[in-house]
DNA sequence: ATGTCACCTGGTAGGTGA
């Protein structure tokens, strides 16, 4: 069983990059982030050409997120329940009884502003929810953009990104309080080659340079720690003609 | 290197967010 988590910037732009991912790693659900979608415009019809269900939740110009699946996903949830919030960051569905929560965290912009206020308020409901999630589905599985780099070995120049937005020790501190709701970050679970990324800045020539952050995880219930086989970066999107800034994180379970 | 990209409004560029 696979699930993959990509930020794609935009599906307009890069729905054949999409299309032709998946065909060439067939997983059982990719959840997507930066869709920049309304629910109208989404391209259920192109995905369901291609032999793919999908569910999908968004907003006009930013955020907006989908869960496509080869089996149709049940029980699906958009956004955190009980937590008003204008912007389309969340959604959820069961899969081979997988319960699989797809995240588009907030950025935050600065620690000093409103929007890691917001972000921070978000983390709090994120996993609050979790935690009913966690308490009714032993196997779940959560992915997608955090934006935080969990530790220094995260971020390719930690010493000029110490305390900057993704960086700062609050970010990474709700990053363990998720690990400490009794999740795991699969990625870790096996020795990867260092500077080991998920996202390269647009400017700067940074993908040429290797200048990257590792900002997007997928977390494992306990329940599922013994099954992960495989978690893995896969660069190649990245290097594409019109690239999103994010490329693919894949984990592997045993069935 | 404030160096790119995507999308909006409202227009033949400029602002916002990432």
């Amino acid at each position: 069983m696979k699930f993959a988590t990509w930020n794609v910037n935009s599906l307009s732009i890069r729905l054949p990059q999409v299309l032709e991912w998946l065909a060439a790693n067939p997983v059982d659900a990719l959840v997507l982030q930066e869709t920049k979608l309304t629910d109208d415009k989404f391209p259920t019809a192109d995905f369901g050409a291609a032999g793919w269900q999908s569910q999908w939740f968004g907003q006009k110009t930013y955020n907006g997120v989908a869960l496509i699946t080869r089996e149709p996903a049940s029980a699906v949830v958009k956004n955190i329940p009980g937590f008003a919030d204008e912007q389309a960051r969340v959604i959820a569905g069961t899969v081979a009884g997988v319960r699989v929560i797809g995240g588009y965290f907030p950025n935050g912009q600065a620690p000093d502003s409103d929007k890691f206020v917001y972000k921070m308020a978000w983390l709090d409901a994120l996993r609050a929810w979790l935690a009913t999630e966690l308490a009714q589905h032993e196997r779940l599985v959560l992915m997608g953009d955090f934006n935080i780099a969990p530790e220094d070995r995260d971020v390719y120049d930690p010493v000029a990104w110490a305390g900057q937005i993704h960086c700062t020790p609050e970010e990474r501190a709700q990053f363990q309080q998720l690990l400490q709701l009794g999740l795991v970050d699969a990625f870790r679970l096996f020795e990867q080659a260092p500077k080991s990324w998920s996202w390269w800045d647009y400017r700067n020539l940074a993908f040429r340079k290797n200048q990257g952050l590792r900002i997007d995880h997928i977390l494992v219930s306990e329940a599922l720690r013994g099954r992960v086989q495989a978690c893995t970066i896969d660069k190649q999107p990245r290097r594409n003609e019109r690239p999103s800034d994010h490329t693919p994180v894949v984990v592997e379970l045993a069935d």
